[in-house]
DNA sequence: CTTTTGGTATGCATAAACGCATGGATTGGT
DNA sequence: ACCAATCCATGCGTTTATGCATACCAAAAG
């Protein structure tokens, strides 16, 4: 038998050191409200009550944007501590979680999202109708611990311990444009052949400049004239002649209006990893869908 | 400007977590309703409509007690860290809080709860009569970390670097019997005259004990006939001729009812110190009652 | 200077949560 | 084996919190 507790400490409202870590996260009571899909005035009379609960001014309002004080800065801290416990317990209960029925956020690259995903979305509803999917499309790497994302997309392994990640198969980049600006390069063979081309890059130039510039590619950044952080654009631009694009063949060689620059070069290898975090990898569906994502793409 | 942060993690209902936590803790809906001050039905539909949140089943019930299953003691890792966030929290906004009018809670031990602190705090109230008092009397310290007291009176440094001691004073601890008893004992005068005298005890007899065979004092474990964990009910048996106590001579010269045991003997010296914790040392009210026990105890 | 945009307070009707009282059930003690 | 104590579930009336609509305000854009 443990000694008994003293809980006076935290019997104050819970619900409204949540509506004061969004707020000061946030920046104002109405960015909160939709973060928190609460309306307006509720959040602000939480934060109000709160203030009134601890005997505290949290917040100092210059105008019109509000500012943390001494104390409201000193506060959320600890509020933050109670956040990161929070998402914690979301994570594992929905780990814990083993209905089929419910959602599954999948984060990938806009090009995986708008291209190879659809039809194996379109199977997965076939099979499991209770999953319902929910892409997040980003450039970047979406936050597992945090859980913007149950599953990820991705072409590194990630470094985090929490995470655990499976190799689904090895992609091909290879180099597109259409027949016609191909043309203008003199249907180049050899990577000494391009060293005016064109290339619509991404954002992470510098790493693709570098393998390229290391397989023998006589280019510079002066060759990168498009730069867009985007695939799908990207893409819209090579088929509007203006260079020379990188994709996985998978995507490239079914699209009828670009062809294969240099289509005996060897393709640039690169790995795709299936992500998702240790905790929520015990949910049943998305373990499924885990699992589904991984046959298909092999 | 940072990265807009991904919420929907932390949309679930923290006082629900709460409930749950409390709950587990104390091993009962109706224990986690007394400790959050709330009605039994309300904790039970609050730990109810948690696992409805979450999808999750918490609790097994075995008949009458509720236990964890492995889902619940996943989380409940979780719980306890927005609990200790929580009472973290709390404990700051307690500090920030310069308002003099409200409570301040002092852990004491009985005897200077029951004896020595009511005149002073009579005299506290007469002169800030917005500071109400609220004394916690425990044998052992109260945790001032979990903020079970404000402000704790003790007889050793604490060790936490959270927390601050002030030596207020040093206390001396003097042997005390009726004037009956000691003439039973051929009122002696050095420590070798009470090898056969009854000593009544505290708890903790064994360091005492020790102490006291330090001093020269033939006596053992058969001596302590009776053994309380409480100062006044040790006074009342002395007061009854039942053996020897051994209390701060600021309580044992005051009272007719009995004598000091060998007069003149050097006695037993300890320290008093006056303990709070950093963070809430800020607090105004807190501050003048933690200067007014210590000029008053000095 | 006016307009527009994004943000905050207030009033009111509705919906959710709460406390109280009660009944059923289990454990521990005599 | 019974009784007492303790605990949990349910129903109902009341309190409390929430959302919506709106008015108000400040800062940036035209």
């Amino acid at each position: 038998m443990h000694k008994r507790m003293d809980w006076s400490a935290i019997t104050f409202d819970w619900n409204r050191a949540r509506a004061f870590l969004v707020t000061a996260e946030e920046g104002s009571l109405s960015a909160a409200a939709r973060a928190l899909g609460l309306a307006q005035p509720t959040v602000g009379r939480q934060v109000e009550a709160f203030q009134e609960e601890l005997g505290v001014v949290l917040f100092e309002r210059a105008g019109h944007s509000l500012t943390l004080t001494p104390a409201g800065q000193a506060l959320l801290e600890y509020a933050r501590a109670m956040g990161e416990a929070a998402v914690g317990l979301s994570r594992v209960a929905y780990g814990q979680n083993d209905d089929m029925h419910g959602r599954v956020t999948i984060g990938a690259s806009d090009a995986y999202a708008g291209i190879l995903l659809p039809p194996i979305l379109e199977k997965l509803q076939e099979q499991e109708p209770g999953i319902s999917i929910s892409l997040v499309v980003s450039n970047d790497a979406a936050d597992l611990l945090r859980r913007e994302a149950d599953i990820a997309i991705r072409n590194f392994q990630p470094k985090e311990p929490d995470l655990i990640a499976k190799r689904v198969r090895t992609a091909y980049a290879r180099f597109y444009a259409t027949p016609e600006y191909r043309a203008t390069l003199g249907d180049p063979t050899q990577p000494g052949d391009l060293g005016e081309a064109r290339f619509i890059g991404m954002d992470d130039t510098g790493t693709m400049l570098g393998i390229m510039q290391k397989m023998g590619f006589p280019i510079t950044t002066e060759n990168f004239t498009v730069t867009t952080g985007n695939f799908l654009v990207m893409w819209a631009l090579v088929k509007r002649g203006m260079g020379i694009g990188v994709l996985d063949d998978r995507i490239g060689d079914h699209d009828a209006e670009v062809v294969r620059v240099m289509p005996d070069f060897p393709p640039l290898e690169f790995p795709v990893y299936l992500v998702a975090h240790r905790d929520i990898y015990q949910n049943r569906r998305l373990r499924f869908v885990f699992d589904f994502l991984s046959t298909a793409l092999a």
